[in-house]
DNA sequence: ACAGAAATGTAGCCTTGGCTTCATTTAGGG
DNA sequence: CCCTAAATGAAGCCAAGGCTACATTTCTGT
């Protein structure tokens, strides 16, 4: 059963496990919202940190090093915001690094590395294949990318691979 | 011409303008990751007021109200948390309201309501046009659709209508 | 080798968006 | 009517993710 997000059930529980009792279908449908958003909620905390990795996989494959400087160039922000987000990188157990040398990725946040850029691409060609103007694309994607649920992005492969 | 989000023109704009010297095709790469990064943090920071004008205005349509209580329920808040998003919508221009009564939406407000609610249904239509499950697209539009620009939108519209 | 430039670290500030806790006001049932 | 429950407000805590300013370290060209 789901949760909500401050542990308890909430106050509809019972109204939901046992057969619909024909009124109160407008406390479900609310229940039901607040649990789109906090799937969001929760893919947006996510966000930063898959930007992070994915870009880092990416500076380490093609430049054998990924160094602060270039991270925060890459993603358009001051060296110290850069910092502080690999720190919590760090922290999460996806990336290590020493001062003054460059960011590596665990074995954990390298696999992150890799769904997230699988993703990635499959995001950017669904949105082409339905007609989407590739730069178009390539900026929505970014965003995109974050709140695309296992289930949606099994159904754009099969989208892609029943159009080809 | 893009300016940088510090409000100078960043250290590439001459390479962009000018014709390519040639090299430091990777300096210009960056340069684009980082404009689709800043794009994305934008849409991200008008995500919640999106969400909130949205939600405002279904209340308002279905109940003749918008009260404190039923929009934390429905987001899945705290109240608190709830009254000072709508503090910042009013801060904005988009709500209004006075002490113990419920929210309503200044014209702006109502007018992106509108906007956001088209946008919503679109995406939502678009996923299960590809084959996306009903329920995983409606909860993957939640967070999705803040991050389809007009580009896209009118891509989904012209894949929609080709398609029926 | 070393001086200046570039990269990195550190500290501290701000806003947003969550939360809890407690005070106050409004609304309803007996 | 009034008394309690529900709704709202207000204060204050926290983490994340931006920033600037300044200190320190590393790199590099002469
Ligand atoms: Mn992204
Ligand atoms: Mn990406
Ligand atoms: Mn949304
Ligand atoms: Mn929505």
């Amino acid at each position: 059963m789901k949760l909500c997000r401050n542990g308890t059930f909430g106050p509809l529980a019972r109204k939901i496990s046992q057969p619909p009792p024909e009124e109160d279908k407008a406390d479900i449908l609310d229940a039901e919202a607040a649990d789109r958003f906090n799937q969001a909620r929760s893919a947006r905390a996510s966000a930063l940190l898959e930007d992070y990795t994915e870009l880092i996989a990416d500076l380490l494959q093609e430049h054998g090093e990924a160094r602060i400087t270039d991270i925060a160039r890459c993603l358009g922000v001051t060296h110290p915001t850069a910092t502080k987000a690999v720190a919590r990188l760090k922290r999460e157990g996806l990336a290590v690094s020493r001062p003054y040398r460059g960011v590596f990725l665990t074995d954990e946040g390298a696999e992150m590395a890799e769904r997230v850029r699988a993703r990635h691409r499959l995001v950017v060609e669904l949105l082409i294949a339905v007609g989407v103007p590739e730069e178009a694309a390539e900026m929505d994607a970014e965003g995109i990318e974050h709140y695309v649920s296992e289930t949606t992005l099994a159904a754009f492969e099969r989208y892609l691979k029943d159009k080809r």
